[in-house]
DNA sequence: GCGTCCAGGTCTACC
DNA sequence: GGTAGACCTGGACGC
């Protein structure tokens, strides 16, 4: 285990409403940055690449809802120069997502029947980004025709056996492995963990993102078509996966989140699921247009809450 | 105990 | 261009 010193601390201050645990810990349980992150009486310490150097974090939140002010402290090996201060400063403010104007969404959501019970229930969490887009491509490739506990497992894994352990702050957590780690593998080394045909994919895309390919903030700045066609030349990422990745965000029906909104918008949901994709995703967009996205990620995040407002079970294991 | 089905898609061979 | 079937694996289920 590589030990991290404490070398500087920062503050954000996010555009309100911003409600600091909902953001970095989201209710369905998504990871801000790595599964092996520590969420512990409003804090989180977590770590992540950041232009290709692990970077330790422990964020707290020292304000409220409508006057958010997040602390930052950072660990790393060596002592930075002011340059990487700034860089450290610069992709946490880009990946908290501290500027977004949940304004417009919220004045459409409340007169929205399903949203407007969500945003009360999750008032001031933010879209966040992901550790890097081979972290968000690989969690889309093992969510692939597998129940919830082999999803865990396989993320597990991958974490325990190819990402690197940080020790900080009293801390120990485990970042989510680099594509250069898993490019220099064997695909069996991948298929001994249970990984099955995802393993060949995994190494695929490991090896295509470590050598050339745009970086998740590189896809935010092409347009939406051109990055997903971006994403769709990489192995094993189709329609789905695409929107689930794209920084520009679509809104990603599989046959789980069919299920779900198969039973918000028309009442039923284990009705020929796989057949019913192309039309909830349809439905989706043409209720909710640019916002569906947030939609999703609201709604993903609230199923008991919706369900208990609805007088609806859409909550699924 | 055993066989079958299915799970938060994608690829590919075949027509 | 469209589509059926294969793909790892393990738990649930019916018998």
């Amino acid at each position: 285990m590589v030990r991290f010193m404490h070398r500087f601390t920062f503050y954000l201050q996010p555009r309100p409403p911003y409600n600091f645990d909902l953001t970095v810990h989201k209710p369905a349980g998504w990871p801000l940055f790595t599964p092996a992150e520590v969420f512990d009486e409003g804090a989180l310490w977590t770590a992540l690449h950041i232009d290709g150097q692990l970077t330790c974090l422990k964020l707290s939140s020292e304000g409220t809802i409508e006057r958010p002010l997040v602390q930052a402290k950072v660990f790393l090996r060596e002592k930075p120069s002011p340059d990487r201060k700034e860089a450290v400063r610069q992709a946490l403010s880009c990946k908290l997502n501290i500027t977004q104007d949940l304004g417009a969404f919220y004045y459409r959501a409340r007169r929205d029947p399903i949203l407007r019970h969500t945003v009360d229930n999750l008032y001031g969490m933010h879209d966040t980004d992901p550790e890097s887009l081979f972290a968000n491509a690989t969690l889309a490739l093992l969510f692939r025709t597998a129940p919830f506990q082999r999803n865990k497992e396989m993320i597990e894994y991958l974490t325990n056996n190819f990402g690197e352990l940080a020790g900080f702050c009293g801390k120990k957590v485990r970042v989510w492995p680099t594509p250069e780690k898993i490019a220099s593998l064997d695909v069996a080394d991948l298929e001994k963990c249970g990984l099955g045909y995802r393993a060949k994919y995994i190494q695929q895309l490991a090896v295509a993102l470590a050598s050339d390919s745009p970086s998740f903030e590189d896809l935010r700045q092409l347009p939406q078509n051109e990055a997903r066609r971006r994403l769709l030349s990489l192995p094993g990422i189709g329609n789905y996966s695409a929107d689930l990745i794209n920084p520009h965000k679509g809104f990603p029906i599989d046959t789980w989140s069919a299920e779900v909104f198969g039973k918000l918008f028309f009442g039923h949901g284990r009705r020929d699921v796989r057949e019913t994709i192309d039309d909830i995703r349809a439905e989706g967009l043409r209720r909710w247009g640019d916002y569906a996205w947030m939609a999703f990620l609201y709604i993903v995040h609230d199923l008991e809450g919706l369900s208990r407002e609805l007088g609806i079970s859409i909550a699924t294991e």
